[in-house]
DNA sequence: TTGTAGGCGTTATCAT
DNA sequence: ATGATAACGCCTACAA
């Protein structure tokens, strides 16, 4: 019993040609009659016949999915970054086997193996905040199956990326402070694991040697995104007896956190001490207290991008079988939002 | 060439036993030795062996992904209840392919057919604003794929359903702003394809008609959620003779355009104009002009009943043939941020 | 306990 | 221009 899904088969018994013919006719290969193409387009047409993408893999070897995995797309960041990866991959007649890892490294694990038994044709991954074992994406570069890190991406030399530059971003927004007159600049950064972090704190530290001056590492607090951590994190940096007169969060997120518990200490946003953050999302523009500064983080164009790349890899895959690999850095555009 | 990538077959060969006996091995299947079935799981192991879920599909016609339609992830209530879908769906196995139909029918239906293409095993769909055919989603249902809907349900009888019961919300919001004092309420609604409006406008109108009120239809505006028609009905509203003394969105978006353009008119907001909304988003907190009161809609509740509704339609069809429809309707909860 | 064979839907190859 | 056949990876009834 086989529910009267059509299939070549079938098509082909009703028309009393072979299946062969049916094939070639719905593929529009050259060699065939126009009158049978026409016939067999028709009534594929009226029973609304899809092709089995699980059969054609068998001879294809393609699945035309791509796997997506994200820490969460509540972030907003994460859901701008999906849409591009859609739209492009759109394009490409791809289709999309998506998964979070809610940060996560062992549900990140599951997720991936699970793209793997499904046999995606490539994998789009922003890594979970504390990632440091890469097996599981070894495993499925093993398989031939090409690996894309966005935005969240791992220490390694061969690996495609796209990411943002944010030591560059960070110069730049330590520039803007200094030049405004800000001296006593707070950090409220990520887990080490994450290259951003490194990145971030990199850009902090040259920000003020290039001003000529030195880091104070009072200033420069941690945070997992929790938060309670991120509390933590800015309680600690106002209690200092010489208060920073500018914070920067780690994210639009984080600071969301942090300027909520900054106004019921009494502190006036970007008055009293100004605040500063990386991502720029749409929804701070709807916030109570957005902050003054912030780095563009292009989540829609790191998607497309990633997509983009995955099907560079894939078509060279075909024809040279010596591995080459592709990074592409976004330049920093800081977003000001002051007056 | 191969790829070297592990099938049955090859962990076969090198254990010199039949493929038949490690597909038995791997599956615990009881008529097997012990010794057999720890060295192949053994062996498995090391190759790293995932079984091609392609493969799996021909024997028991399942591909175990379920689709997932949603209008934008970019809206905090999708992307919430992309995570109830996907933990019900992890405890099931299943994986979820995933596309956003950006509000456009014509992308939805282009959609649909790409998982109707992968042969989804379920499809659960919150549809787009302007849907009014389902030639699309009758096409899949006659392939014996099963359609959940949620949240965005359409006005189908024979339907699968997850969503909330808004007329009763509604009424209760109603009863809240009257018995507050608010006689003049206002209601921005959205399109008339959605049964979420038609259910909005019934709760208003029933809402005053408990209270011996009539409704004064010059305060029942639209708009289609973009910018523009949002602030063109906000506009509307605000120039009446008689200035509405509540204003009711019909969700958290609508209302964050609706408080900003207000706030440029210099209304002060929840004092001037008390606003209520629908939906309680997270985000909302962070916002500089929460709703003063708002219609929970349990974004990953209805997510999570939708992925174990489909689950029972999965197990019911192995059972029967005749089909019977769930629906699965959550009760009104009104939040209110009032002091 | 293990092996053999057939079939799922599609397409490439070879034959007609 | 069309048909027959084999093959992809896995599972299972049947045979040994």
């Amino acid at each position: 019993m086989n529910k009267g899904i059509p299939t070549i088969k079938k098509i082909a018994e009703r028309l009393n040609v072979s299946a062969s013919t049916v094939s070639r006719a719905l593929n529009n290969h050259p060699r065939i009659g126009l009158q049978t193409r026409t016939r067999v387009q028709q009534l594929a047409g009226e029973l609304n016949y899809q092709p089995n993408a699980q059969a054609v893999f068998f001879k294809q070897r393609k699945t035309f999915l791509i796997g997506v995995v994200v820490p969460s797309v509540r972030e907003e960041f994460f859901s701008q970054a999906i849409s591009g990866i859609e739209m492009a991959a759109m394009q490409h007649n791809y289709t999309i086997l998506f998964g979070q890892s809610y940060d996560d490294p062992a549900t990140e694990k599951k997720v991936v193996e699970a793209m793997r038994k499904q046999r995606v044709d490539g994998l789009l991954i922003s890594l979970s905040k504390h990632t440091r074992k890469f097996d599981h994406l070894h495993a499925i570069e093993k398989m031939s199956i090409p690996v894309v890190y966005f935005d969240r991406v791992p220490p390694l030399e061969k690996a495609n990326k796209v990411f943002c530059n944010l030591h560059d971003g960070t110069m730049k927004m330590m520039h803007w402070l200094i030049s405004h007159g800000y001296r006593r600049i707070a950090l409220i950064n990520g887990p080490e694991e994450l290259a951003a972090s490194r990145e971030r704190l990199r850009g902090y530290i040259d920000g003020l040697a290039k001003k000529r001056l030195k880091a104070d590492m009072r200033l420069v607090v941690k945070t997992d995104f929790s938060k309670e951590q991120t509390i933590e994190a800015i309680r600690n940096l106002l209690s200092l007896k010489n208060r920073p007169e500018a914070i920067i969060s780690f994210n639009d997120y984080v600071h969301m956190d942090v300027v909520q518990y900054a106004r019921q200490g009494g502190i006036d946003i970007n008055k009293d001490i100004v605040f500063a953050s990386y991502a720029n999302l749409p929804i701070t523009a709807h916030t109570a207290f957005p902050p003054l500064i912030s780095l563009e983080q292009y989540p829609y164009g790191q998607g497309e991008m990633a997509m983009q790349m995955i099907m560079r890899v894939l078509e060279q895959k075909t024809t040279t079988e010596t591995k080459r690999f592709y990074s592409e850095e976004l330049p920093a555009m800081l977003i000001t939002h002051a007056g």
